[in-house]
DNA sequence: TCGTGCCCTG
DNA sequence: CAGGGCACGA
């Protein structure tokens, strides 16, 4: 289920290894412990530990609150209102740290909306960010009022945490009961169906009953497995956003907040300049990402993008971060998700933007994406009050980027929580960096996989015809890269004199199999097939014949090579279908 | 007509 | 790696 290499590590210094480049939120960064070898109970609290010990060193005394439960409320409007109220009943002495930490926020919202919008909309923007100040005043107390309580009321949360942690795992049990009482049920009916057959059937048809109740009840299996995982994933996910929205500090202010404990706070250029230089080292450093990953996160569908809006960033949506701003009592989103499934769960919430809420005929599929969206447009809406309608979502989906691009000055707790939100088995509806890995890694077996050859081996991703073209278009892709590598070869060859078609070989120290496999796996954590040797040497021996006997006059050369090729391909083994062989 | 794959370009 | 254009086969 560790869906990162483990020799991963943010503060590693970078080596020019591939891994150096993979999205922040795949990054395990400082956690990057080898979770596999948790069990499933133990992780959970091993992490819940790691997260509460962060937040409770890294943030110390003056920002602690935490918010009773009767204060959470899942309604925006009751937020305003609440949190008004709770501005009122505030101590004193909290007003200029949150009157001086809102005028920090709004300064570095600033800077990051005049970088995403025009620079012409500077003055308009000032005027925006002002308003919003004002606005902001009521709504950000939220997270932001006295701790009322005693400091230990901390460690009641997480102990109830765990508890609530402890129930999820209980029904998770009962529900592994249920189904294997399903399931044996099943069987034993496919049994006695059997048992009671009339002699006079065939046997033949006898079996082929029995073998396809056997598919249905393997179905029915891998169904239930799939929901099961699913349902655990984004229970713990719930957990784990709960822990963080209800320990302090939240998103974008965090790095001021822990700022504040500096001297010397005013409104200084450097200190403005300062947050400039956090936020451009995150749309400017290229080293983040060196590969072009627009679609290989998840997009909007078709119908849900807003035309002539461009992404001034790729999405990373994958794996779906949960964003529950409204935290729900957990025995409610227990009892949800076990009555009606993660689809229908929590659909139909407001504050989604009406392009992303429009019903599509799979509105059950994307209404489990707009709850990702709808979060993430929460986030914008605190950050992108004065942009266009149609910008808020799709900016939003570049916050969490920034957030974990700001690594430096963020609190250690913040990136636990947002580690625990990335922390996701469900069955994503995007293609990741993890499956293009795979995909490279799948090419040393097929060079030419059919659809269904994939969807076999990438059970984690929900299959529609946007995702399968992009899948075979990374083949396409890869074959590309590997006949202008064959052939570059085969004319080097060529020149340097190679007479016999069978002087060319290649081996793993070839450079053409360097080549080849810095593309395909660059990190060299894989053992490429000896079949891929063989296959390639045929490729390079067809490349050569085709050229040195001038073959290659023909425009059709390439198609007859490959052609051949592509009956080289061999059965890709089944350890790709799981996600943990990566 | 549609799906697929190659080619070219950015 | 992605997008667009094009050709080809079913």
């Amino acid at each position: 289920m560790n869906l990162s290499p483990p020799e991963q590590s943010m503060h590693k210094p970078s080596d020019g290894n591939k891994s150096e480049h993979l999205l922040p939120c795949f990054r395990r960064s400082t956690y990057d412990e080898p979770l596999a070898s948790y069990h499933n109970g133990s992780i959970i609290s091993h992490l819940l530990r790691k997260t509460i010990h962060n937040k409770l060193t890294s943030l110390d005394s003056n920002l602690l609150y935490l918010p009773s439960e009767s204060n959470a409320t899942d309604d925006f409007a009751q937020e305003d209102q609440s949190s008004s109220e709770d501005l009122s009943a505030s101590a004193d002495v909290e007003r200029p740290m949150s009157e001086h930490l809102q005028a920090k926020r709004a300064r570095v919202e600033n800077i990051i909306r005049g970088m995403a919008g025009s620079q012409g909309e500077a003055e308009r923007d000032c005027e925006a960010a002002r308003s919003r100040r004002d606005k902001r005043k009521q709504r950000l107390p939220l997270h932001q009022e006295p701790d009322v309580r005693p400091k230990t009321s901390k460690d009641e949360e997480c102990h109830k945490l765990k508890e609530q942690l402890q129930s999820m795992q209980r029904l998770l049990h009962q529900l592994q009961e249920k189904i294997s009482h399903v399931y044996d049920q099943n069987y034993s009916e496919n049994e006695e169906r059997g048992g009671s057959e009339q002699p006079s059937l065939s046997e033949i048809h006898h079996q082929v009953k029995v073998e396809s109740s056997d598919r249905a009840v393997k179905n029915l299996q891998e169904t239930l497995k799939c929901e099961l995982t699913r349902t655990v994933s984004e229970s713990i996910d719930m957990v784990f956003k709960k822990l963080s929205t209800t320990l302090p500090n939240q998103s974008p202010q965090s790095p001021e907040s822990s700022e504040t404990q500096k001297p010397s706070q005013d409104d200084s250029p450097s200190e403005l300049s300062d947050s400039e230089e956090v936020a451009k080292s995150h749309f400017e450093s290229p080293e983040h990402q060196t590969e072009a990953l627009s679609l290989v996160v998840r997009k909007p569908s078709p119908t849900q993008l807003i035309p002539g809006v461009k992404r001034p960033y790729p999405l990373h949506q994958s794996p779906f971060q949960f964003g529950y701003n409204a935290p729900l009592h957990d025995s409610q989103i227990l009892e949800h998700l076990l009555k009606y499934g993660p689809h229908s769960a929590f659909s139909g919430l407001p504050c989604l933007p009406a392009s992303l809420e429009r019903s599509t005929p799979d509105s059950m599929e994307h209404s489990w994406e707009s709850v990702a969206m709808r979060s993430k447009g929460h986030l914008a809406q605190q950050h992108h009050r004065a942009g266009p309608p149609g910008l808020v979502a799709v900016d939003a989906l570049c916050l969490p980027h920034v957030k974990m691009e700001c690594g430096d000055l963020q609190s250690m707790a913040e990136r636990s929580s947002f580690m625990s939100l990335n922390i996701s088995f469900e069955r994503c509806e995007g293609l990741t960096p993890n499956h293009l890995k795979k995909a490279k890694l799948m090419f040393f077996y097929t060079r030419y996989p059919s659809s269904n050859l994939l969807k076999n081996f990438f059970p984690d991703v929900k299959f529609n015809r946007c995702i399968t073209s992009q899948l075979i278009k990374w083949f396409s892709n890869f074959r590309e890269f590997y006949y202008i590598q064959m052939e570059k070869f085969a004319r080097q060859a060529i020149i340097d004199g190679v007479n016999d078609v069978k002087d060319i070989s290649i081996t793993r120290e070839s450079e053409l199999f360097r080549a080849l496999n810095m593309h395909y796996n660059k990190a060299n954590d894989f053992q490429v097939p000896d079949r891929f040797l063989e296959v390639a040497e045929i490729t390079l021996q067809e490349f050569y014949s085709a050229i040195s006997l001038s073959k290659d006059s023909d425009p059709s050369w390439k198609k007859a090579i490959y052609k051949v090729i592509c009956k080289l391909d061999s059965d890709v083994p089944e350890d790709f279908k799981s996600p943990s062989y990566l």
